[in-house]
DNA sequence: GATGAATGAGCGTTCATTCAT
DNA sequence: TATGAATGAACGCTCATTCAT
């Protein structure tokens, strides 16, 4: 019985998590608007009237949802940069694929990004989360990265180190071809990764 | 009693494309799933039961819209590239200033991959339309001058031409940023145009 | 031209004919609530408008339906009733033979009979003239015969003249069971006519 | 406290059943398509919202009323069939005052025929319903009754026993006129049913 | 006479939200 | 905690009716 009440609390406690983790499925399939309350709670085996005693209201369930979808990409991101070593170039080229894999493989992150085009002016906050929180990390070690190169004399000086979402744009590029056509068109992510990384160090043109 | 005539013939004739302007503001604004009908037609100046003289479903609403929205891209692009001249790295450089300025100036272009990414699940049609009429014929036009410019020796040969979509990366970046956050981070569309030419034509690395 | 003129002309005056036969053809099809004038205007090879131009509403135009394909039987049955002679019982049988063939024969009969069961209580004055028009005149040459037949002793006094509803009720049998079943479950007139004559001329009963 | 959760579980489980009871109301004053569902629930004093809780449509509403207004009369006459004795003709004359009261007096009865004259087309399964579950049981029971007393020499050999539905022509008329005329034109039904067995039975002509 | 664009009231249906249990 | 019956506002869509031409 001890055993029994202890499932049940655990069971308790993850509650709003299984809420949460039936959310995503069903905003990533319909969208904000389209998405019903209805059929969030059927997939998490709950009735409409337990979401209402976790969450106040429909834009409740998709803020938190958004929230603990993707959250602590930052941390990861942080630890992953300290690792780096070696030449500035290969730091810049352990970092694109770092980057570019985390967005090509990441679900929560491709759909999260998808529902804040979508519907990101009715959540203000999140989409200001989302730049504090994922884009501004990323560009700013990309930048610090660039910079410490440039200053090693490894890198020439470039509008690169203003403009590092540059840099970023192929990995965004997959994401949003993801978004669009799914699986119908679906790009190599290493080969791309590759592609990209070889293009941005060295450029198109021979006449230098 | 002649020019009563014609002006209504012209508001006859011009009702149609009245509502898909206003449809285009309303969805743009709200997402498909939330926008009503009757604010489309309250914005066009007539009421719900005129769009339905027009069209069948709100469905159809947004489908025309977007074809309307969106058309004429590609002929534009042919012309424009049968203008280029000169090196083949003067040719990728205009060929770029003309996708770049046009996804950043093009509000309608900006908002319907808004909506395909929001709601392309629903209308595949169309996501498959914006691939034909858009996403492959850029790529075309970037693909053909870099293997010009290969064969011609000016350029280096690399994966640009299998993965031309990453030349056109930074311009999708520029629209994302967009669609994000509207006007809050703006980015100066020259500026970072002139950086992603002069990043893909040279690169960052300067150890060749 | 003159011909062309005429022919118009024609048309012209036939119009209203044409909208009521096409009414009755979608009334019949769907009843009064959920026939769309539209649907009559498409039948009739005219435009709603054109509609409004002959009948107020569409109450009118159901009315006047009903009226119009409904009339003349009363002159029709009055002739035949003339014509009758031989015994009583050769004209009750005729008189018989001759309603129920009408009955079972008349298409729109028995979609009037529909009608006035359906929407009845919104049309009363079309129910009243329903029963002026056929059920009385019918009861009342049937009773006519009737009580000719006792008074020259050939028929037994029977409650036959005070309910000689009864002496048509197998006819309207006939008619509900065709408004009910269609083509499933046809019954074959004629024989039907006959045992049904046979049995209200005869009985059952062999205990005589 | 009890009698609280009593009462409120005894509503609940009657929620159906109260708005069934109105839908049938609301469909025989008005028909099917031109009844309001919000007329429906205003009579079983709840809103739209919670005739959709219980069903899925307004077809359904229907559909289902019919099943629940028109269940049951099989196994009563089967029942009263059952207990017939005496003489054949006693037999008959029995089960005929039976089904005659039973059309007469059924409320329900008479307005279901109503709908399915008036849009069995849209519903044919319950068309079909209605004569397996009502119509071919009494022309069953009058069928077997007659072919007995035929047999027993009682009643003379004819078609009545092919033709069974004759013998509830009658019965059928009365409803009919109900339905039509309602109470402006009221047919005596003890009167009635005393005259249409006695021509049943004996037959109008004394020629024999 | 005839058209057909336009209207607007109305209805079926949905669904976020509430609340008694 | 959790349920699920109940609500009611809202929205897509329909269609009788009007009216300028």
């Amino acid at each position: 019985m001890n055993a029994e009440l202890k499932k049940r609390a655990r069971r308790k406690a993850e509650r709003p998590i299984e809420i949460l983790d039936a959310a995503f499925e069903e905003f990533a399939r319909n969208g904000y608007a389209a998405t019903r309350l209805e059929d969030v709670a059927a997939r998490a085996s709950v009735t409409k009237g337990t979401i209402y005693f976790y969450f106040e209201t429909k834009e409740r369930v998709f803020d938190e949802m958004i929230r603990y979808k993707s959250q602590a990409f930052f941390p990861e991101l942080e630890s992953y940069a300290g690792t780096l070593e070696g030449s500035y170039s290969a730091r810049l080229r352990a970092l694109m694929v770092f980057v570019y894999r985390k967005i090509a493989e990441d679900r929560p992150f491709r759909e999260t990004l998808r529902f804040l085009i979508a519907d990101g002016s009715r959540f203000p906050d999140l989409v200001d989360r989302h730049y504090d929180e994922f884009m501004r990390p990323v560009i700013d070690q990309f930048r610090m990265v660039i910079e410490a190169g440039v200053a090693a004399g490894e890198f020439r000086p470039s509008q690169a180190s203003t403009f590092t979402e540059i840099v970023m744009s192929p990995a965004l590029l997959l994401t949003v071809w993801s978004l669009l056509f799914g699986t119908r068109r679906q790009i190599d992510v290493a080969v791309f990764t590759d592609a990209s990384i070889d293009l941005l160090m060295r450029g198109i043109d021979t006449s230098r």
